[in-house]
DNA sequence: TCGCTCCCTTACTAAAAGGTAAGTACCGCA
DNA sequence: TGCGGTACTTACCTTTTAGTAAGGGAGCGA
């Protein structure tokens, strides 16, 4: 139901990689998943302090049908299932690095330049 | 109006680069100027196929406060403003450059693996 | 037997993002 | 006099995205 279509005509490989990772928690299940290697849902949950279950859940799923994660269910009876990235999540993280770095710099010049207080809103 | 606060504490350098592009056409405006160089308002409205007036100010808007773009305005009778991306918004669509050719990556396996038609949809 | 953990699913609701359409002020052209 | 072009702004509505809350089935400790 939720699910969309996506994958629409393209217009760059932008847009097609934004299609991927647009979502507001899937940065950080990729850099998660990337740092630890192979990380169960609960493990996950508690790594993303805030991501309620059915985000996390459904952003598991469309990264797993987008070929990002894999996903490895062990038929045991408290249930288990842990998570890993593919090649292709491995050289999407890749291709994230410089766009994070350059998100560190702009945080830095943010900081300097403007005096932006991002602390405590009545302190 | 609406302006949201945004810059909220960002987790990572994702988080704050992301933040910065996303907005449907983000990605698109940054590719425009990129190529051009400078572009006027209603030259941009022409290359982004679909854009609202309304969508193309809001994200100039947003994009001038966030540093990346530059306005110039010219105090002539048929109003005439100018865009152009700054320093950062430069250094910004570098930073997209591998996330670029990742997508585009994908839209081959896509092409490939799957037989999804991308192409003109009426000749 | 109760409640806890595990990994979800479903329904309902709120907020954000985006689209549509109209209005503004000025000019040149026919 | 009316139309089109310029660069927007505003109000209203729809779509998309995210959050909240609850349930489910099975074992395990109290």
């Amino acid at each position: 139901m939720a699910e969309v279509p996506r994958r629409g005509p393209y217009i760059c490989g932008i847009d097609a990689a934004f299609d991927v990772v647009s979502g507001k928690w899937k940065g950080l299940i990729l850099w998660e998943l990337d740092a630890h290697g192979v990380r169960r849902f609960s493990e996950l949950r508690r790594g993303l302090p805030g991501v309620s279950e059915k985000m996390l859940t459904q952003h598991l799923r469309e990264m797993e049908a987008d070929g990002l994660v894999h996903r490895e269910v062990y038929a045991e009876v408290p249930p288990r299932v842990e998570y890993s990235l593919t090649e292709h999540g491995h050289t999407l993280n890749k291709a994230l690095e410089p766009l994070g770095a350059w998100g560190i710099e702009r945080m830095g010049r943010e900081g300097s330049e403007r005096a932006v207080v991002v602390e405590t809103p009545h302190g």
